[in-house]
DNA sequence: TTTATTTTATGAACAGTGTTCAGTAATTTT
DNA sequence: AAAATTACTGAACACTGTTCATAAAATAAA
């Protein structure tokens, strides 16, 4: 019972590995069964016998690129002081891991998710996830009255909605040109937002 | 000379009409090469005397569309002042129309412009749609000095990067859960940035 | 240890995709 | 009417995701 588990486990974890290098490398488009399967050493037929279809899997790696985004996030963190400031610095860190992986954020912010079972589930986890790296920061300033609740409810809104926008605009339609013009397009919207 | 050019713009026509019907009513992810052929009443074969690649026709759509969101928008504008109140209306009515069709949606915010030739054009085609809109009503803000330029400026940026974030987020990750409460969503970013 | 049973892995096959190309059909020129 | 040019097309190729019967391996029973 407990082997058979961990047996699965690791396979699956095989196949969600291989994904996830293809995702960070080629992206989503070069992506195909028999891709993941070659270089998770197995047939690709094998990787059915551990998943219902292939959308399942590429959605499994949402969850690990949640946390390797996260890491990534904090370890830019270090020294800059809660509230404000680290909100700031929280939107700069995750827009730059999406902007250094097109294939994650193309996972994140542009491919459908078509299945019904963990289709909500999956959004909340992406749509969410801002909101929950900046969370012990919008408390800070709930804490210390900088905004109200129904103030931090709208700016908490608004920066999901500029970060998709602003992401969706320079990574698939090059507006801005730059990054650098990207970088200061997001200053320019946190200042309002911030104020 | 002249009805040689003729004969190709109304065979590039065919195929055209054919790729924006499936568009409109299946969406991107039914459209494919044999399907657009037989809705124009030609071999798929012979698609590939007039387009270099199925992607180059889809992307002769995107000038259609525009046309057809313009055309859909000033329908919504009629009785309504110009300013302030008619860019609320026109944003409005823009995102209605990309809610209303998802393939279209999909076309000018979420499909990737690969092609190098005409990729510049056609993302400046879609991203400055929105503010080609509303020129006008900018010109009258600015003549009545309700806002400085540069303010005029920021907000167009605002409002290019809200509907894009808005509408993604609503489409392809169910945020908010209906369209009554996207609408809402729209409405106060709207105040927040015209207030 | 040998046999029987269950579990796991796999390639062939299917229906679909975009694209190319040789060849046929239609049109225009001579 | 014959020759030359142009337009159209189905077969073929290399892909895609997915299914399924079968072969291989691991486990259970004798």
């Amino acid at each position: 019972m407990d082997k058979k588990e961990l047996q699965e486990q690791r396979m699956k974890g095989y196949f969600i590995d291989a994904t996830k290098e293809i995702l960070k490398s080629e992206g989503l488009k070069s992506l195909s069964v028999r891709n993941i399967a070659e270089k998770a050493g197995y047939s690709f037929a094998t990787l059915y016998n551990y998943f219902p279809d292939v959308k399942h899997l590429v959605f499994y790696c949402v969850r690990d690129f949640r946390e390797e985004c996260r890491a990534y996030v904090q370890s830019r963190l270090e020294g800059v002081t809660k509230g404000k400031k680290r909100i700031r610095a929280i939107v700069l860190a995750y827009m730059e891991y999406f902007v250094q992986y097109p294939g994650i954020f193309e996972l994140f912010f542009i491919e459908k998710l078509s299945d019904i079972d963990h289709q909500k589930e999956t959004a909340g986890l992406i749509v969410h996830f801002l909101q929950e790296l900046c969370e012990e920061d919008w408390a800070v300033c709930a804490a210390k009255k900088v905004y109200t609740d129904v103030d931090i409810q709208l700016k908490q809104s608004q920066l999901s909605i500029i970060t998709t926008g602003i992401l969706v605009l320079y990574m698939h339609r090059n507006t801005p040109g730059n990054y650098k013009a990207c970088i200061s397009l997001v200053n320019a919207q946190m200042d309002q937002i911030l104020n």
